[in-house]
DNA sequence: GCCATATACTTGCCTGATCAAGCAATAATC
DNA sequence: GATTATTGCTTGATCAGGCAAGTATATGGC
């Protein structure tokens, strides 16, 4: 019972913070011409230890629709910020890897990110921020 | 810098984790026939301490513009959730309240929000949980 | 009292994302 | 080998929410 009362605190600040976190970011990542999710897509691929990912893999990443993702990804390519690679294997399937220019505008707009997320969280001691950090992975497993 | 690496990890599992929540807990609300943004709006109306809030302070409470309130709440006055009190020392204002409905409506959709919170983050030790609110609350600040 | 500024919305237009349906390619079943 | 199911998208319709501009009221400075 004292457990249900703050459970639903925590979800419920949690949603105003993600709320708050997200319109400050996209603001400061405006500057570098991507939205948040966009800025969130060149950082999966970026990360993901192969040089393409399949975009289904990605929409998962973003906890994003198949279609969201067609629809994020078009602009995207005719930015040149990504490409894509079809398999040979599978026709049906596609691959998107980040362009030159999409590598560059993403280690921009990374600063930004990290200059705004210290901003935000960066005042917490260190063994907190890690403690939050493995609450989070946990809570998305 | 390890601060800021770690800075920029959170923020990325929290905007992971927030999705998945909002997705998550819309899909339980949708049994009452309110959408997630609804429910807060009910929720910020009932624990406001007083029966009648103005629509700015819900914008704020909710991170929403002004406009964003207004197209949210229409429907909600159509579906005799929420009413509308004209504040007669300030024609420009109008402040919001629960409908008997409302108030039902939020009650029974509180039991479904509390059940999907302790599903989601339930299985959190209390000191960890009340360690996770009080740095929300933090980070609201 | 009068003008300028501020407040509290509301409306039009636009973007971002969803869902449902469709289509093409592959895999599984008989 | 033909039929059926599944996968990986794409497209159309729709919806939520933001921003900019507009309107109406209120307040402050002179």
């Amino acid at each position: 019972m004292e457990t249900s009362k703050s459970a639903t605190g925590i979800i419920l600040l949690q949603a105003k913070l993600a709320a708050r976190m997200s319109r400050k970011i996209s603001n400061h990542l405006s500057l570098h011409g991507v939205s948040l999710t966009e800025y969130l897509a060149l950082h999966y691929i970026a990360s993901a230890g192969q040089p393409e990912i399949s975009r289904i893999f990605l929409a998962e990443n973003l906890e994003m629709s198949a279609s969201g993702v067609t629809r994020l990804l078009a602009p995207m390519e005719k930015n040149n910020l990504v490409e894509r690679i079809r398999n040979p294997r599978d026709a049906r399937q596609s691959q998107v890897r980040l362009t030159g220019p999409g590598k560059q505008v993403y280690q921009e707009a990374s600063v930004s990110f990290q200059d705004t997320a210290n901003d935000m969280i960066g005042g917490l001691p260190d063994e907190t921020a890690d403690a939050l950090h493995t609450w989070f992975k946990q809570m998305l497993r």
